[in-house]
DNA sequence: CGCGGTGTATTATGGCACTGAAGCAGTCTG
DNA sequence: CAGACTGCTTCAGTGCCATAATACACCGCG
């Protein structure tokens, strides 16, 4: 029903921010080189460049031009922290309320953990 | 952050079903014409006649040719439950995953409630 | 019947996002 | 320097989305 085919380069993303929060890719390291993700994920490098792209643009990872990417100090920190915020503002109100409408209890999914 | 630029096609659906499944089109009801509500929402007859195709190949809305779109009895409760599945099959376990991973507690969400 | 209300089909067009292929530019190593 | 690795730029193709302009088919009412 809902449409789940998300824009490769956006599944590359969530791919990624994961891993680095969840210290795979840990702080100092040098990123898969877009050629390498590409083979490895069956896609594009253009489409892992634009992955890549997105956090760069939020300063988490620094490009050495002909070396490679790496992930900086402190990334997985903000990382972490700038997902939840967004997390909270924005997508949980939404799915709050549609749980309600859906009569979906919150308390009890909540509570299986 | 999370692209929240769905079409227009697939809002407007969100829209109506929501509407259907809080009774505000209650069942038996005749929909607003397509017009009527490209007219309301700025949007083209097309893309709103797009909306409500969705809902007559579930069932869920009959057509009376020349006359206008109804809602069919049950709807709302049949509408109801299969978004639930859809919701908890294939939404919940990401939406989990990613609160797990962002350190977003169950009791911080409940407390807003 | 005639008119205005419904939904529907057809065709064309513009825009935009996604993906892809080839080549350019910088860096390191031997 | 030569080669192999990096990221990056450019050009192009594809498909979906939204819009538009018509035209058609059906119904209810006067």
């Amino acid at each position: 029903m809902k449409n789940q085919s998300k824009p490769v380069y956006l599944k590359l993303r969530d791919m990624i921010a994961a891993a680095i929060i969840d210290g795979r890719y840990a702080e100092g390291d040098m990123l898969p080189s877009v050629r390498a993700l590409a083979a490895e994920q069956g896609a594009n490098p253009l489409t892992v460049a634009k992955a890549y792209q997105q956090f760069q643009n939020d300063g988490l990872v620094e490009v050495q031009r002909g070396v490679g990417m790496y992930v900086v100090p402190g990334a997985a920190g903000r990382l972490r922290k700038s997902e939840r915020e967004a997390f909270l503002r924005e997508e949980w109100p939404e799915i709050r309320a549609r749980m309600d409408r859906l009569g979906v209890s919150a308390r009890e999914l909540l509570a299986e953990a």
